[in-house]
DNA sequence: GCATAATGCACATGTTTATGCGGTTTATTC
DNA sequence: GAATAAACCGCATAAACATGTGCATTATGC
């Protein structure tokens, strides 16, 4: 029988996740926490073969939670639980020993797999984390990624939505008219993937555009 | 006589520079070009004290040009002309060698008094930029800078932001109702001084909050 | 006990964005 | 010379956002 311990301040997803795994063969949820701030007692006393931590949860978050752990047990395996494959997280939770990171919306039938394969030794990751860890390698020698072949004045217009204009502003800066300024935003929108303001400015860090 | 050489791919700004410095005494601009293609060339022929340079421009841009002067001419001055304090532009700029970085918004009277600045030696700069590059350097060896004093909610619902989702979808994702996400939403404005979704989302990545 | 902050919810209003369609001019490429 | 891409402009519509006001609950600190 494996042992899961659970870390998760959603009480409807705590709930979820106790019920789906207690009712799986072979696994047992031993106890289930809305926060780890006393994440080393309990591990303590549960000896849990699995810890589900989710990294979003308020007082100590689940990468410190993490930390905890294995600072006194190496042998738990743990696995990330996030709504994000975000790339900062990821390379963190790595970093300090998750044996998996896996996204929140991933089916019940796969995350049962999920934490089968962790308990039997696997390092289990939903695909989109795996591009994100890959991703991460392959930047750390490359100072600019894509660069979604923006035209110059595209970038531009980019420049001023990182900077926080609105079309008007952007249209009286540029001497041309607010019109213009849309037909270049959804031109930009087109080449980098996406479909509003804040995802462009985002995206225009993530892959140093700008 | 101080000479000048202006390069600036906006007509309207090119012929307002010109005419401003054109008409003050002990100033006299020698040519003035929408780009810097013949950068070197230009530089060769006109030999000016200083150089206004705007860094978006089609084709060469400004940081390009500054780099090719630089590769032939240690004592000629240029000045850095942006509409933006952005941080990576100034570090680049200063690498390169700029005399100085000022924004296109500084009023003509102030703008003839940094020209005059730059031709004696100094290193002139607009407020904001000085303020961008103390941070620059002090943020070396700062992991996170302010966290603003965000809530863990709050923290929550900006992440989402960076992700890009609507307020439906975070509203969906977190369990709560969209006008809960609108009321947390205004308190991180409130917090990080902006009022809009993607200067939320630029100043989190600045300021490394997520 | 009381103030404060965080979290949650509701309603209303005006602004800004996103998207569709249409078009012209200019420069470059095949 | 036709095709293509970039930059420019206009109009229309629906969705998303920003902001204000108001209020309830809970937890924290003084």
């Amino acid at each position: 029988m494996t042992k899961v311990l659970i870390y998760e301040d959603n009480p409807q997803l705590r709930e979820g996740l106790t019920m789906l795994i207690d009712g799986s063969d072979g696994f047992s949820v031993v106890a289930a926490f809305k926060n780890c701030n006393n994440v080393q007692d309990e591990v303590a006393a549960f000896k849990p073969d699995i810890v589900l931590m989710d990294i979003d949860m308020p007082g100590t978050n689940g990468i410190e939670g993490l930390k905890k752990i294995r600072e006194q047990y190496a042998d738990v395996k743990v696995l990330m639980l996030t709504v994000f494959d975000d790339n900062k997280n990821v390379f963190e939770a790595i970093r300090s020993g998750a044996n998996g990171y896996i996204l929140k919306k991933t089916p019940p039938a796969r995350l049962l797999e999920y934490i089968a394969e962790a308990a039997s030794g696997g390092a289990p990751m939903t695909a989109s984390i795996a591009t994100q860890v890959l991703k991460m390698f392959s930047s750390l020698h490359n100072e600019k990624g894509e660069d979604y072949n923006l035209s110059e004045r595209e970038k531009q217009v980019l420049q001023f939505l990182v900077n926080g204009y609105s079309y008007k502003m952007i249209a009286a800066e540029m001497f041309i008219a607010i019109d213009t300024v849309r037909s270049h935003i959804k031109k930009i929108y087109e080449k980098l993937h996406v479909n509003s303001k804040s995802e462009a400015v985002a995206k225009a860090f993530k892959d140093k555009i700008v």
